[in-house]
DNA sequence: TCTGGGGTCCTAGGACCC
DNA sequence: TCTGGGGTCCTAGGACCC
């Protein structure tokens, strides 16, 4: 059996671990540069005139009107809560899958000595004592049939965000009850597709002749009916998994016209990424930039490019990156236009140890063993102490910097932002 | 004025190899 | 009339996830 737990609301319950004032009343939290929502609790969501994708320009008075408190992202709690209860987690299976910030899988294979409802229970409890983050617990056979037991466990209220699928009977009742937009893997496409054959609950899909779902739906789709039907398939992985690429594309705070602050914005992202590539122990041999407009504006000339350099040797060097960006920012920058957003990806990337060199060319610079002096000083002293000259000063950051107008304080890494109480 | 960001996997088709 | 067989690598596009 396989067990999935996952966070309810998870960055709007974070907030709410250090508010307790805010007990009861709706919350939200907005994506980067205040944009729009991407998180409410409870009672905001029952809010349901308040919509994720508008603007939050746009829906700024509904907020005020019903009493919403609002909270800029803050990835720093958010990383930091979730390590927390990920590590509560841990004492329940030692084979633990962290599947995403707010959600993992614990496999129960052999468990069979317990009533696994209660276990259930003694995790839920023990997250929220430990964390006071409350979670959902799902249990069942196979991946996708514990992804949907969580499901069950939150939406159905007699569960009680607990809900196990054991019996052939639980099963069966647990797909007709699944509308196929709750699967687990079938997005807009496929869901139009089904219903266009009739095709409503995950019950009659998983009635579906397997030949039909291989062929409209590729193996994936394959692997999703024998899941339902209760075969495992989707293979449990303890290990976190290399990155294929790593990028990063932030709207600016403002619109930038001037090469040379698009430039150092360009400059800071790809000091980010490589960060993650060495802690990774990787290099990389393709690096690409994109630049581009606001696409939403209806005044301002849209305009957008990207570039790719193909690296001699792969790299996982600051320095060397930042020259390569800069040379290939300048190649599709153009000038004339209001830019939005500049992109850095990291793409081709191989081990470390496994560097292809190249006859003509020396494999190391001097410029490595700075870097990983940097690295160390940063890791001890936070984030960005030290960097390159060309990632900008923390006044000239002011022209391209995210807004975040309502961020709450980084409550547990950070000591000059504890909470306080009394005071 | 203002509209998020970071990923994965699969397939088809082109280009190429022996 | 009739035109082999077995591969790899790369990319773009689609679909999906949080």
């Amino acid at each position: 059996m396989i067990a999935m737990v996952d966070c309810n609301s998870f960055y709007a319950s974070c907030e709410q671990v250090f508010r307790p004032d805010l007990k009861g009343r709706p919350i939200a939290v907005l994506s980067n540069n205040d944009g729009c929502i991407i998180a409410k609790n409870a009672e905001a969501k029952a809010l349901t005139h308040i919509n994720y994708k508008e603007p939050l320009f746009k829906i700024k008075h509904i907020l005020k009107a019903n009493d919403v408190t609002t909270f800029s992202s803050n990835y720093t709690l958010y990383g930091d809560l979730s390590k927390r209860v990920m590590n509560v987690l841990r004492e329940f299976s030692p084979d633990v899958e962290v599947y995403s910030i707010d959600e993992s899988f614990l496999n129960l294979e052999g468990f069979t000595h317990l009533d696994l409802e209660d276990y259930g229970k003694q995790i839920k409890e023990r997250v929220y004592r430990l964390t006071g983050i409350p979670v959902g617990v799902g249990i069942a056979p196979s991946k996708v049939l514990a992804k949907l037991a969580n499901r069950m466990s939150k939406k159905i209220p007699r569960y009680n965000h607990v809900c196990v699928l054991q019996t052939e009977e639980d099963r069966i009742e647990a797909l007709q009850w699944a509308e196929v937009k709750d699967i687990w893997g079938l997005g807009k496409k496929h869901q139009q597709r089904l219903q266009s054959i009739g095709v409503y609950n995950a019950y009659q899909f998983s009635k579906l002749p397997v030949t039909w779902v291989r062929k409209e739906m590729t193996v994936v789709g394959e692997r999703l009916w024998r899941e339902l039907n209760g075969k495992s398939c989707i293979a449990f992985e303890t290990l976190p998994r290399k990155k294929k690429g790593i990028g990063t594309a932030k709207s600016f705070g403002k619109k930038l016209s001037d090469l040379s602050t698009i430039e150092e914005a360009c400059a800071y992202y790809i000091a980010e990424v490589t960060e993650v590539l060495r802690a990774q122990r990787c290099a990389t041999s393709c690096l690409q930039i994109f630049l581009t407009t606001n696409y939403h504006s209806a005044y301002d000339s849209q305009y957008a490019d990207k570039v790719t350099i193909n690296l001699p040797i792969p790299t996982n060097n600051t320095f060397t990156l930042i020259k390569e960006g800069k040379s290939a920012l300048k190649k599709i920058y153009k000038e004339g236009y209001r830019y939005k957003k500049v992109g850095v990806n990291l793409l081709g990337i191989v081990p470390e140890d496994e560097i292809q060199g190249n006859l003509f060319m020396p494999c190391t610079s001097k410029s490595d063993a700075l870097v990983k002096t940097v690295d160390s000083i940063n890791n001890r002293y936070g984030k960005a102490t030290i960097s390159s000259g060309r990632s900008g000063t923390k006044v000239s950051k002011k022209q391209w910097e995210l807004i975040k107008e309502e961020r709450s304080p980084r409550f547990t890494t950070q000591w000059d932002e504890l909470l306080e109480i009394g005071g």
